[in-house]
DNA sequence: TGGGGTATCATGGGCGGCCATGGGCCTCAA
DNA sequence: TTGAGGCCCATGGCCGCCCATGATACCCCA
């Protein structure tokens, strides 16, 4: 792909929400950023997102690695196993990133997802999202009125003193965290 | 087989689903990222699914191993065990690839998965599953239900954090705890 | 602080190679 | 001899690779 400069040093996170549009062939660009988030790896995983919010969740293979190692800690013929391995493994498309960044989708993916014309791609920590500009819309609206009620911010207040203190109290004595470079 | 070129190196994982045809001679070709996940190996052994699901279940020789690994941790005479022998071992088709990359199906394994004209071949992870396109589209059915329950995914989500606080520091590499104070 | 230059990125389009599939020929066994 | 299986070549469609272009954001320098 073009090069990616060293803007933003390496933090392998997908942030922020791009725009892009599908060419006549089906194919998308991969945001710049996403892409410096999938570490240089060209091959791009893409399923239907499984609560039935009408997106397409993705990543690359650190994140299938990670779902590999998740899913062999549940029993192994047990329904929620199947079911996600079925989903998520069986359900994915196994896509590879062209020279210039891009991905072809493939016709059934643009279906599930509703996809016509142009695309939202919404950073998702360890994953990113696809959406119908439309659905995304809807779904930022709902996202941040929920967001906003006193039991979500009393939650997340929660959580993040949870993590300060055990940092504080020595739980990682004498460690902070902090952005690596590239090297 | 055709050349497969450098495509896909490294990770073998049977993800996704494929469709291909069976010819007049009962030949099916291997989807070519299924050739790539055996890594080379052009021997292909199939077997009728254990769990009763009405398809076939197969993979190279590394999945042999690994099962053969695991049946020599179970008791020698155990039933169990004997079942196992029975069903994956002998009971399955030892194939051999073609250099166009394709199997020929026994009709054994044709009539016990109901094939006819066209399959599906379908990753799980370290195997792959080969069935009816229709008993497959009902299975995936099924299988996206269970998965978008809220039991499914929090069992997902709880499993997840597990690895992720394992690993916490092993996948990320870029976000790193580092020792040292303030300065 | 503003303007020009440059690097990066999103997008369009052509072309060759790969892949799924069909089919022929040879060998071997019944 | 006939049918089945193994090996090979042929072919058409599609995917992946490559080149090109315009737009934009960023940087540097005046």
């Amino acid at each position: 792909m073009r090069g990616l400069g060293k803007r933003r040093t390496g933090w392998r996170v997908f942030v922020s929400t791009y725009e892009s549009a599908i060419d006549a062939k089906g194919r998308v660009s991969i945001p710049a950023p996403f892409r410096a988030a999938l570490g240089g790896g060209t091959r791009i995983f893409l399923w239907s997102a499984l609560d039935g919010s009408g997106c397409l969740e993705g990543g690359g293979e650190a994140l299938m690695a990670m779902y590999r190692a998740t899913l062999t800690r549940l029993p192994p013929q047990s329904p929620v196993r199947k079911a996600l391995v079925s989903t998520i493994f069986a359900g994915s498309a196994d896509l590879k990133m062209d020279e210039t960044g891009r991905i072809k989708l493939t016709d059934e993916l643009i279906k599930v997802a509703g996809l016509n014309g142009r695309v939202k791609f919404a950073g998702n920590i360890d994953s990113f999202q696809i959406w119908d500009p439309d659905k995304h819309a809807a779904f930022t609206t709902a996202m941040s009125e929920t967001a906003a009620k006193p039991e979500t911010l009393a939650a997340l207040g929660e959580a993040y003193n949870d993590v300060l203190r055990q940092h504080e109290l020595g739980h990682y004595p004498d460690l902070k965290l902090v952005e690596g470079g590239e090297g």
